[in-house]
DNA sequence: TAATCTAACAACGA
DNA sequence: CTCGTTGTTAGATT
């Protein structure tokens, strides 16, 4: 699933590439990815026309002429494409497809597990994923203070935390690799153990590696709305981490190891993460 | 801690004994057990009669000649003992004492978790341990098609939901051993399994353990508030498995075997219970 | 040993 | 974690 820095780098191309167009049809496969009854979602978008797209963990916020909001999360293996000329989209793999009054069209891909959600202008708050998700880790409020206060009293491990959307927006099981490595903290370490260094260098982690990662463009399968990948382990210092069992760690030569914290896979360096 | 049939017998003779006495003096000798300041609980309580007494789950409630209620839980090793003539109460022992105008006392035990509750009339319902309680097992209500509501969308064991105070109430970990016992089934028998028929005989067992429960007197470590005990364990048929390791089985001769079910204690016949 | 609440965790389903 | 629900367990304690 696209995390955030993803979700950043393909709203700036939907941001270049999206606004104006005025939506003339739509296609909908699978009925149960919106929030409304087919007809009434039709009803409700023909005509309209994207304003503009914005970011919010790992959804895509978008922003009609009307000012109701449309709002995507990609589940898994999710894909928004800008597509000219028009295709003839597979039903099975395309879960929703819009098309403009220019011929182009956005496909809305998914295996399993996305939502198309139309608010109106002020539900997003009411939203039950949206409306609870946490804060955003690169907003000037993400300080190290608030991240001391969000371990405070817990007992379970930081992975746990670092993963729950209600707690930071925007982190998955792909980003936050590297966030630990660089905070040389083990996912498994518990939350009450932590110093005001742990913390401190955690923090810092965070907002660097989600940086790198906007910079460095999409992560593993994702893409912007034109199809462009990034850079992801095409090049040697990205990602340090992800991926990389058997690689040698960067800092200490140790080989990273791949482990199973809870349901989901870690790769860490266990010299380095304590 | 007693269940609903040692609440019953208890009830029964408070209700012999203690209707008409005037609440002269209350000691409080751990003021957590009460839901109000003791100044407050004081001031409310004294001078109040008891009008009568009543079992609901494992809680007996009296009414007050106010209207209100007064619920005790007698949590672990609880007594609820009448007493005369007054004596010294021993502060560690005794966690409050009412005194009557007659000269006698109520004395309220236990070694932990127990409860005084003043409520006003009305305020049993949201009582947040007594306002979620579930179906009296002997009460008209408590049907074999309520018991199949029960278990219907259940994934755990069986014991699991008998235990529950929400689903019914007053069944705790002694009572419950003989009813599935009598009807033939594993406390690890997951809910989903259930026949028809098992679930017969569940209920069946049920009332009919509780009945022969309130019949036989106090269980281990209960008695009334005048101190009387029961038959548990006195005389052969009574229980047939509880605390009852290594015994044989009534039915089949099979010994009677104790495991871990959870947090708590089963006995069972391993060869008749499935 | 017991009772209940809760957080954390696992299993499952959508 | 994709997220919600449900059940299980460990820890704390009203």
């Amino acid at each position: 699933m696209p995390e955030l820095p993803d979700i950043v780098v393909l709203v700036a191309s939907m941001n270049e590439a999206l606004p104006g167009k005025e939506i003339s049809n739509i296609s909908v496969h699978q009925s149960k990815v919106l929030n409304r009854p087919i007809t009434t979602f039709r009803k409700e978008m023909l005509g309209r026309t994207f304003r503009s797209f914005s970011q919010r963990g790992k959804w895509v916020i978008s922003e009609l002429d009307t000012g109701s909001m449309l709002a995507f999360n990609l589940g898994m293996g999710g894909e928004l494409r800008l597509h000219w000329p028009p295709m003839v989209p597979d039903p099975k793999r395309e879960r929703v497809v819009f098309s403009f009054n220019d011929g182009s069209q956005l496909w809305v891909h998914f295996w399993w597990f996305g939502h198309v959600h139309l608010l109106k202008s002020g539900e997003l708050s009411s939203h039950p994923q949206i409306g609870t998700l946490g804060i955003e880790p690169l907003s000037d409020k993400f300080t190290e203070e608030k991240l001391v206060e969000m371990f405070e009293g817990k007992r379970g491990r930081i992975k746990s935390y670092l993963l729950d959307q209600r707690f930071i927006a925007g982190i998955g099981n792909v980003y936050i690799q590297d966030i630990l490595w660089h905070a040389k903290l083990h996912p498994n370490r518990q939350a009450k153990t932590l110093l005001v260094e742990d913390v401190k260098r955690l923090h810092h982690a965070i907002q660097h590696v989600l940086r790198e990662g906007i910079k460095q463009g999409p992560g593993p399968g994702e893409q912007d709305v034109w199809g462009n990948r990034g850079q992801w382990g095409k090049q040697p210092g990205w990602p340090q981490i992800a991926y990389r069992t058997g690689k040698s760690c960067p800092t200490c030569q140790t080989l990273i190891d791949e482990i199973r914290v809870g349901s989901t896979t870690s790769f860490l360096c266990p010299r380095c993460q304590v």
